[in-house]
DNA sequence: CTCGTATGGATAGCGGCACTTTCCACTATC
DNA sequence: GATAGTGGAAAGTGCCGCTATCCATACGAG
């Protein structure tokens, strides 16, 4: 279906301007020209909209970082793999302190007892140095030990990623499904999380006295 | 041990003006003052400092949201279960709209389904139903069928966590542990998560030929 | 005692970012 | 032919997390 800015702003609900914007950032791809100055949209283009609008609202992410991981979607070559990388690469942070030698060594020993493949270049890597360094600093010692616990837990919700994932028709569909689990998917964990922590707090309340 | 406002800068790593900056908004409290010009500062002081650049840093919390997270902290009366609460108000984003009947109805039945006890008006229920109709509006629609998968791995965080918690020496001490178990938990499950989903997926393709 | 440096406190300024506003010549539509 | 909408460019806005500048005062080495 084919339409005018004006209605691609009232079906996503997002201000002309603002897509105005998302054009000129490279967001969203022009719209086909049929004169100088009047184009048309069609669904995919919609489809993008929302796409930019939940890496940002629910996935926090910098016009930047949107920019980038967009372009992975539309990268011909791009490998579920790769695309996982460009992932990571978007949600970390710009600048991880990864200096901290006793962190680096907990993060390296947590990897190889997990027996995974994970090199220390990796963002994901990177970013558990980084945690550990933090709770380090806020004086947590005892946190690295919880890492065994995360780590059964996460490959468990690596599973269930993953046979979604599968069940994906095309390949760029699996592409967007691992990109909108990635953010979708920490967004639902850190709420169920809260959930369950609040059910298994009661719990132990309940059974105190 | 006591010290005045350069050597705080100099520990933490913090600049002095941004520290004076954090004075202002009360995030820091005021050092004892010897002087109508001059102040020492302990180690508490340095603790509070060091955490609140982990909130602001790994958390991504704005200044005002710490300064809540912290007014919890302090507040004497403070149980884990409202800590708890105040840390997911910090956490979530400012507006999420509820509105959508259908994803409302997904978090209404996946909560009942776990036999959960999470009233509608919490914000890890709004978070999820957030999740859920960010993933409606983006087109996966079987995004829903991850929830019963993710419970079960997030009941375990939970019961990690919890034994975390009670470890805990003093209230005090748990009542710090919580905040910080949640940011560093999720930050933690992000980068584990993404290691895990690499260590699968390549299993996969390693089985598949 | 002196003098350079540091301090607390107040006020103003800055840089980045995600939009918004304004303008224009032009076009579709009523 | 009047009115509203359009693509495109450029400048402006508001917020936020600092950062810079000042000042009267206080410390601390010599």
């Amino acid at each position: 279906m084919s339409m005018r800015i004006a209605e691609l702003g009232r079906r996503s609900g997002v201000p002309v301007p603002t897509i105005k914007y998302y054009l000129r950032e490279g967001l969203l791809p022009a719209g086909e020209l049929t004169s100088p100055n009047q184009a048309r949209y069609t669904d995919a283009h919609l489809h993008r909209l929302r796409l930019v609008r939940a890496l940002v609202e629910l996935g926090g992410l910098s016009i930047a970082a949107v920019r980038d991981v967009l372009g992975a979607l539309d990268d011909p070559d791009m490998s579920l793999h790769k695309a996982m990388g460009t992932v990571s690469a978007a949600v970390a942070p710009p600048d991880v302190d990864v200096s901290d030698e006793v962190a680096h060594e907990q993060a390296r020993a947590f990897v190889e007892r997990q027996g995974w493949d994970c090199p220390p270049d990796s963002y994901a890597f990177k970013a558990l140095v980084g945690v550990l360094t933090t709770a380090r600093e806020v004086g947590q010692h005892r946190f690295v030990d919880l890492l065994d616990g995360y780590a059964r837990a996460c490959a468990q919700l690596a599973e269930v990623d993953l046979d979604y994932v599968l069940r994906m028709a095309s390949k760029d569909e699996a592409l967007e499904g691992v990109l909108l689990g990635t953010f979708l998917g920490d967004a639902t964990v850190a709420a169920v999380r809260a959930m369950a922590r609040r059910e298994v707090s009661e719990r132990h309340a309940a059974s105190e006295g």
